[in-house]
DNA sequence: TTGAAAGCGATACCAG
DNA sequence: CTGGTATCGCTTTCAA
């Protein structure tokens, strides 16, 4: 940056107080402060000391430096989120909120990461730059072994993906959103329906469980399916409900909650009766669908908790090899109530 | 961590490539690879150098350490942006996915930091360990001058709040959420109310918004107004149901539309009817509000768009100095439909 | 009990 | 055009 010439040899004086700072004003050597601030037992400090670098850290505002000290510890304790902030997300907000507070229990510095629009490889290069300790994947972008590869050998002891798991070298947390497809078909199916939609989101970013949700959908017999493209707008709805009759469906899985709720409203408005005429499930079982007349059903997905969950990227951090390379987290059950 | 006695000098041999990795497989110096990888213009480098750095890089799958770069560099590009996924929170996803692109594509590296349950010396302590040149409190985390002070001090050259703004020290953005109650309570006036009821979301995370858009409502004159508690299911709204005819209100603020579906559920069930026995107007315009039934009149939040907000907090942290010290970003206005 | 000093990885000066 | 080297802030071994 030539914006001012610098007369001096190192950066403009750096008003930030750094523990050197600290150790002149109380009066010791950068190591004692080291000592006392980290409570380091190896080593006793006398009380006196104590104090004087604690009032001289408090006086001065002294905050560490985080990138120093892992630059020399030679690892962080980042554990990065990539997320986008899509709605309507199987991912529910509380349960973000549940892992990050457990790991944080755990001492680890969770980092979420805005990756929405990044190819693989880009994202597995801008995160293998914080060196994080451990990553988990929520699915917005899809890793190949490849990026697994950059991960770890920029010091990731753990690459967690949430989906069916095919990642090689990652750990898989199974959290199969086939499933969630399978269940709804099969209760469409168990409802006296065959020829079924499955409503497909254009949303970006949702294609990690959307595609999922479709198959698992498909891999039910005796259904036949029709894919559905759907954004997330009144006017989509109303188009969709508007060819409805030349479709010949007589159930459709619409995702999830919100877009069946968009799609419901639109196929009533169209003079469809629901469920008579066609049936309609969701999924996740978000509060709104029992909100609703008729009463949406829904697929439950059972989520793990986020203590659960920061127990074992805790695991997979600590022992590697010990962790068994897939877990079964996710439960899908079909919730019957007025729509289908 | 005194797990494996450590028989060398430095920790555990480091599997990850450094750039001196890289250049003693290109054969030259690590000064010649920085320039390289880098696109310095400062010098110029031989083309067949430049490819051989190039491909060792490649090879090595070497990635910078960010943290070793920015300890350099005596600055980071980190901007920090506190969040909790609080649901039904007015910041839509996609308001967020489009800031985090915008600062992307000005170089910065968006980083989003869970801060729920920290109070604001915690928050602000770790905030600083990060050295973020810029810090956007969406709220959450409710900051005094001595957090602003402490965070600047740590080298933010911008702390940006969204609200009412009374931070000193702190760059204000000014979202004004009282306006939001404001518009909403003199709509229900309008339209002949003048008990009105104030819902108060009980979950965690949302008082920032929820106590400026009830003192926004209060403001109104000639509406008398009760705050009525409220938590995110049914069962606490069926209560609320319950007592409503010993309230005594013929109108209610919802929060937000999400709310108001639940609120507006509950009173239906209870055998009141909207708009006639009472009035109800949700808040931030979502998609669920046009597909009740009677559709939910709201106030309409003008949110600024994330390039803007991006573009604001650049200037900011290029020309702190210049930087007007408040802005308003946000106008409401009620948008009246069938509830109401 | 405390201090001096090495070194983590990347960058940018200054010599050659 | 390229190489040696000092430096950023912090931790930790070794000596005193």
């Amino acid at each position: 940056m030539p914006q001012t010439p610098n007369t001096q040899t190192t950066n403009a004086p750096s008003p930030v107080p750094t523990s050197a700072d600290v150790a002149r004003l109380a009066g010791v050597s950068r190591a004692t402060v080291s000592y006392v601030l980290n409570n380091a037992e190896a080593v006793r400090i006398s009380e006196p000391t104590r104090r004087k670098v604690r009032d001289a850290a408090e006086e001065l505002g002294y905050v560490p430096h985080a990138a120093a000290r892992s630059l020399r510890a030679g690892h962080t304790r980042i554990v990065l989120l990539p997320t986008s902030n899509v709605l309507a997300g199987p991912l529910h907000g509380a349960f973000l909120n549940e892992l990050q507070w457990a790991l944080r229990r755990l001492d680890y510095t969770v980092v979420q990461y805005g990756s929405l629009g990044l190819t693989g490889d880009e994202a597995a290069r801008a995160w293998a730059e914080l060196r994080p300790v451990a990553v988990i994947s929520l699915g917005d972008i899809v890793l190949c072994a490849r990026n697994v590869a950059t991960l770890k050998r920029a010091g990731a002891r753990a690459v967690i993906t949430l989906g069916p798991g095919r990642v090689p070298g990652a750990h898989a947390l199974v959290m199969d959103q086939a499933a969630v497809g399978a269940k709804a078909a099969a209760h469409l199916v168990e409802r006296g329906r065959r020829r079924i939609g499955v409503v497909v989101p254009q949303e970006e970013g949702l294609g990690f469980f959307s595609e999922p949700r479709l198959a698992g959908a498909r891999s039910v017999a005796s259904a036949e399916v029709e894919p559905l493209p759907l954004a997330h707008t009144e006017e989509s709805a109303a188009a969709l409900a508007a060819r409805w009759p030349s479709l010949g469906l007589d159930g459709v899985f619409a995702y999830n909650d919100e877009y069946a709720m968009l799609l419901m409203r639109a196929l009533q408005d169209a003079g469809l009766r629901v469920p008579e005429d066609v049936a309609v499930i969701g999924a996740d079982d978000l509060l709104i669908g029992r909100l609703l007349r008729p009463r949406l059903s829904t697929v439950q997905i059972e989520m793990p908790t986020g203590d659960h969950l920061a127990a074992l990227v805790d695991r997979a951090v600590r022992e590697p090899s010990h962790f068994t390379e897939r877990h079964d987290l996710m439960t899908a059950v079909a919730v019957r109530r007025e729509s289908t």
